[in-house]
DNA sequence: CTCGGTCCCGTACGCGGTACGGCAGGGAAG
DNA sequence: CTTCCCTGCCGTACCGCGTACGGGACCGAG
């Protein structure tokens, strides 16, 4: 349990890694490791087993290598976190012909956002903390920055939309692994789950105390088992937060 | 690092904890434990030490108790993590007579929300993983579903409100938080950390690569340095998603 | 006084990150 | 070719974590 920034954390160091300033320094001998390959081990790991798995004796095993050959390339496990992030960063894809202005480039970029986060969950665990100034991120918030640029926001407000876009993917996307890791590790689906809890919920609730909660609650239950569900609250939220920053960009326009 | 749900989880005994369905059992002899004492010591060390510092050992010797016998109460760590927050849950205002309608009810929750995650910053890494059905938590959701209760919403986009509102102040809480840590973790101010990371973000931002995040990012680390920051984004994101919520809202009446 | 249940906890196990120090092998210097 | 050192590699060990297990202490009931 922690996911905290542990001991002295070394900027030049930690960005020297992120930015590669090393030689390749070939050795023949050995199993022959560099910072790319224990990166995408240790993704390969946690997108495979999830980032509990992902210790530093399961890296180095993963690379025919001893645990602390690892420690050689990078300072500790959190500046490998740290890298792993960056890695994915850099996957991501940058359209630069989306049509249909701000709006249709801002749902692109969201959709993006939820799709890495699909494919990588653990980076809603990694990403805890200080963002960590890695070239892919520079990239990122340079490309993310320009679907809303020259609409008539200033540098601030740019930046502060992209902030409630990406914070609103990331909560969805919270949302939806959650549901997904109940299942795998609780063993029950969701309906299994809500019918566990059901009769104490019912009980407490039909006590006379918490009527909307069990109205609604079962309405959403209900629903949930059905259609709606994350995927539906990511896209409603959407649009909402889209709304929202529509109301100012036409103020800006306005004025 | 971790954070997981471990092992098999037994609804009915996590339930039977949140919901105190137990009888008091006063013994004299001993330190005298309960749920109440475990959780209160809980939250005490977690709030003054934050959640790393939270170890069983260390709860049991707040207590003047040995490390096992918190298992007497407490199935693990786990439960005792969803008590503790479950009853932070219970310590919420909830005003009920909050003048201006739908608009200022929820930004009185929000508020208050964010509230609990500055008081309780572990919280934001506590509340990871599945909602826990606990008493509070349920009281909570009742009063907050209230807000938007009577103004032409039905049960799932109420549901959904409140999603997306609580969603944005775990992302500014967060954000915010950030900050905070960054600064006892690294022992660094936020001034400090910015200047020793200034060299080589100017040096591969004046590469030419990377424009407007440069001139984008400078404009956001000067107001960060000044007036704007976590505190701003939080403001300015909710008017946002409210005036979003704002046109539902319009949408539903006009109909 | 005995007995059974409850509370308490000492010990120990497995597993995590990582400090430390040694070893080996290849290139540079002689 | 020999010598030396630098660097990649990693075995061992330490500390701290959550917690299983089994025993002891205390209680009220019979």
């Amino acid at each position: 349990m922690s996911n905290a920034r542990k001991g002295r954390v070394d900027p030049a160091r930690s960005l020297a890694i992120l930015w590669r300033t090393r030689e390749p320094a070939s050795r023949s001998a050995g199993p022959g490791l560099s910072v790319d390959r224990i990166v995408r081990a240790a993704i390969e790991i946690a997108d495979a087993e999830g980032i509990d798995a992902l210790t530093m004796r399961r890296v180095g095993e993963a690379l025919g290598a001893g645990t602390m050959s690892v420690y050689t390339y990078v300072p500790g496990k959190t500046e490998l976190l740290d890298v792993m992030v960056d890695t994915l960063y850099g996957e991501m894809s940058r359209p630069v012909d989306v049509p249909g202005g701000w709006r249709a480039r801002l749902e692109s970029i969201a959709r993006e956002n939820l799709r890495l986060y699909r494919a990588h969950p653990w980076l809603l665990r990694a990403e805890t903390s200080r963002p960590v100034l890695g070239p892919h991120l520079l990239a990122k918030y340079d490309y993310e920055l320009g679907a809303v640029a020259g609409i008539g926001l200033d540098d601030v407000e740019m930046d502060a939309v992209l902030t409630l876009v990406l914070g609103h993917v990331r909560s969805a996307a919270r949302a939806e692994l959650d549901v997904v890791n109940l299942e795998r590790e609780t063993g029950m689906t969701d309906g299994q789950w809500w019918q566990s809890h059901a009769p104490w919920l019912e009980h407490f609730m039909k006590s006379g105390s918490y009527p909307t909660a069990a109205r609604v609650g079962t309405a959403a239950g209900q629903a949930h088992g059905a259609a709606y569900g994350p995927e539906h609250a990511f896209e409603w939220g959407l649009q909402r937060v889209l709304d929202g920053i529509s109301v100012v960009i036409a103020e800006r326009r306005g004025a």
